[in-house]
Order: C-alpha cells, then sequence, then structure tokens
DNA sequence: GTCTATATACCGATAGAC
DNA sequence: GTCTATCGGTATATAGAC
C-alpha cells in the first residue's frame, strides 16, 4: 500500500508464500515446520512473523493467495468460447494450467478436502462458489441448448473438479502403479485435459434420438 | 499368532489402529498426536508403543489394515454381475460402501494423493494394482464385447476412484458450497455413486452409428 | 503387561539488540 | 527492517518400578 514497502519487503513476502505454498503442499499444514519454510524462502524466521504473521494466518494467506492468481483465468476461459461442449473443454484446459502454473493449489485443496475443510476459510469458499456457479451456467445452458442432458449441477461440478485434481496430482503414484501393472504412465497435462473431457462430454450428452430402435 | 496373545491384548491393538485411523483422516501423520490417539483408543501411551510400535510403523499398519478389510469387496463385486456396465456399476457401489463402512480409508488415500504418495508404501501400492488389474479386465471386457470404446485403463480406472473418493469425501464442503451458492448438497452414497456410474458408463459407450448425419 | 515419570528434542513465537 | 538468542510449551519415545 504505502510506497515506503520496498520491493525487496515485497519480493520477500512473495519468497515466504512461495516457499509456504511448497512445504504445505508437501507435508500439510500439521507437518508443516516454521524453520523450514524460513530456510527455503531465503529469510530469517522472525523476519516471516514479522512479514505474515503467525503459522494459521500464513496458511490462510498462501491458500487465499495461491488460489487468486488461478481463478480468474477459469471464468475466462469460459468467455472464448461459445458452445456449452467448448466451453466445458475450456475450462478442463483452464484448470490443467493451473495445476502447471501453480503446482500447489491441487495437494493443498485435496488436504482440505481430506479434513472435510476444517482450515478452509469462508474467503475461500466464496472464490469456490464463483467457480462453481460459471460451471453450472454452462452446464443449463447446455440443457437449455439441447446438448447436455440434465444433471445435479454441483454433483457434476463437483465430479469434474475433483476428477481433474485427482488425476493430476496422482501423477507419482500412477508412475509407481503402471510400473506394477506393466502399462503406461506418461501423461501430459493435456492429455489428462483431455481424458478428463472426452470422458465428462460424453457423460453429459443428451441420449442421439434414434430414428428407429425400441429404445 | 500364539494362543498367549488374548483377546484383550487383539482389542487393545484393535482400538489403537481404529483411534489412529480417525485421527490420520482428519489430521494427517504430520498432525496427529501419539498422546491423543492413545487418550481415544482408551489405553496408555507407553502401551500403544508396545503393542505397535512407533509413529510410522502406526501409520504403515493402519493403512494396510484399513484398505484390507474393504478390497476384498471390490474384486467381489465384479463378480457378481454379468455384463461390463453392471460390474463397472457395482464396483462404484461397493466403493461407496467401504467409504461407508470405513470413513477413514477415503481421507487418508487424499493425503497420500496430495503427497505424491511420500508414505505410501509398496505394500499397499500392490494392493491397488490388484484393483487397478480387476477394473482394467472390466473396460476390456467391455471394449471386446463392443459396449466400451477403447481409453487409457489407467486413467480411466483412476477417474472413476479419484472421482468417487472426491464426492464422497467432499460431502462438508459441498455442504458449504451449497449454502452460499443456493442448491441442494443432500446426497446418500447411493445417489454419489449412481451420479458417478451414469457418468461414467455414458462416457464410455460406444458412439452410436447413426444412420445418416454429417459427423 | 501396565503405568508413571522423565529424557530428549523440537517447534512456534517473541524479546530485544542493532 | 533485520537478526540472534531464547523462552515456554509440547512432542516422541523410553526407562524402570510394579
Amino acid at each position: 500500500m504505502s510506497p515506503k514497502k520496498s520491493i525487496d519487503e515485497a519480493d520477500a513476502r512473495a519468497r515466504i508464500l512461495a516457499a509456504a505454498a511448497e512445504v504445505f503442499a508437501s507435508v500439510g499444514f500439521g507437518g508443516a515446520r516454521i524453520d523450514d519454510i524460513a530456510e527455503r524462502a531465503g529469510i530469517n524466521k522472525a523476519m516471516l512473523y514479522y512479514h505474515v504473521g503467525d503459522k494459521e494466518r500464513l496458511y490462510a494467506t498462501v491458500l487465499i493467495n495461491t488460489v487468486e492468481r488461478g481463478l480468474a483465468s477459469l471464468t475466462e476461459a469460459t468467455q472464448k468460447a461459445k458452445t456449452p461442449s467448448d466451453k466445458l473443454r475450456c475450462i478442463l484446459e483452464a484448470f490443467g494450467e493451473l495445476g502447471a502454473s501453480n503446482p500447489h493449489l491441487i495437494p493443498i485443496m485435496l488436504r482440505e478436502v481430506a479434513s472435510g475443510g476444517a482450515t478452509l476459510p469462508d474467503e475461500m469458499l466464496i472464490r469456490m462458489a464463483g467457480v462453481f456457479r460459471t460451471v453450472q451456467e454452462v452446464l443449463l445452458q447446455g440443457v437449455k441448448e439441447g446438448v447436455f442432458r440434465p444433471t445435479d449441477p454441483l454433483l457434476t461440478h463437483v465430479s469434474l473438479v475433483g476428477c481433474m485434481m485427482f488425476l493430476v496430482a496422482s501423477r507419482p503414484i500412477r508412475a509407481r502403479l503402471g510400473k506394477i501393472a506393466g502399462v503406461e504412465t506418461q501423461h501430459s497435462l493435456r492429455d489428462l485435459a483431455e481424458h478428463t473431457a472426452n470422458l465428462f462430454l460424453k457423460g453429459l450428452e443428451v441420449e442421439q434420438p434414434k430414428k428407429r430402435g425400441k429404445k
């Protein structure tokens, strides 16, 4: 805010948040060590407290900050496409890119889901609700245009997001699993987004009315 | 093993593992406190170490023990149905029941995915590979019978499992989300399994060859 | 087998010098 | 704004009496 806040200070804060996101993502809130985060950020522990406050505040800040950088791209994605199907594809792709450019958000959110959202601030829920509304509109538009069958919008949205997040985050485990089962596991983010899009678009498609046929 | 191992001892061990599963599921490995687990198990902390060993060993034991109780039902589910579609439905339903009868497995696995499987023992991977092989066979059978389109079996399997686990675990967050967005969020496990099954079965269906049409 | 008491280490947070 | 030193609390793990 103030012009007194130097570039270095903003940089220090950014480095702290980046390091914290990394640690929270890999070991969770309980497993994270402030000393570890400070060291990775290349900053003194006392300075970390000076800049962002205590551990809980640090976590909330990381959460908001991390999601803020990516959410715009999602709503934006729905606008550069016309048909509901294309919009859904764009959302999935934007989601893949969000996971790529911001690799710590997904593990953090998976942990939040695992804990039932115990440490998920309302501020975050409001942003998630915004994303849901965007997806919901696309789904409703698709139903109105007769290309999507009607489904529970919340369940469909959560399935979509959850499936994509799970696929992205499970890459290391898929690699080990594929090694045991003897199948290929090297998939790009684009592969994952495309697989998910194909699955869900076909899954949402209306039944093609057959010209004839008993069903 | 030995007849000297009393019922009480087995009971104590079971109580420890149950309490540990609960705590690990809700706060993760790093957030779990041995004192907390011992107290919930109604046992002295020193006895906990006596029975199962240190924290890491306790975690691994919980993991194997928790999954062992549920995996049989999954492979069993594929045998009480004939067609690939019905088998897939049965798998999803068995998965829902697994989540219900064993509510701590899903959060624990979500955390494992979040950490890239950092603490996931090989013993667990082998069991997961067994489930994958079962699903893979169903998918391949479906393709051979001409009811499923060919997909990457590992991605489809992970999508299926991930989607279902995410839906089940996200219930508390869905409730908060639905409150903000003003939509209904009360879904039974059966609702979730059915929604997922409908989505995936339609998503895997072969294209109905149209009699005419430009595409 | 059971429990108390404690060793040992670590972690979050801050006081205070510069 | 920056860093050292440290306080106070708590965690895992075990020793040892019974």
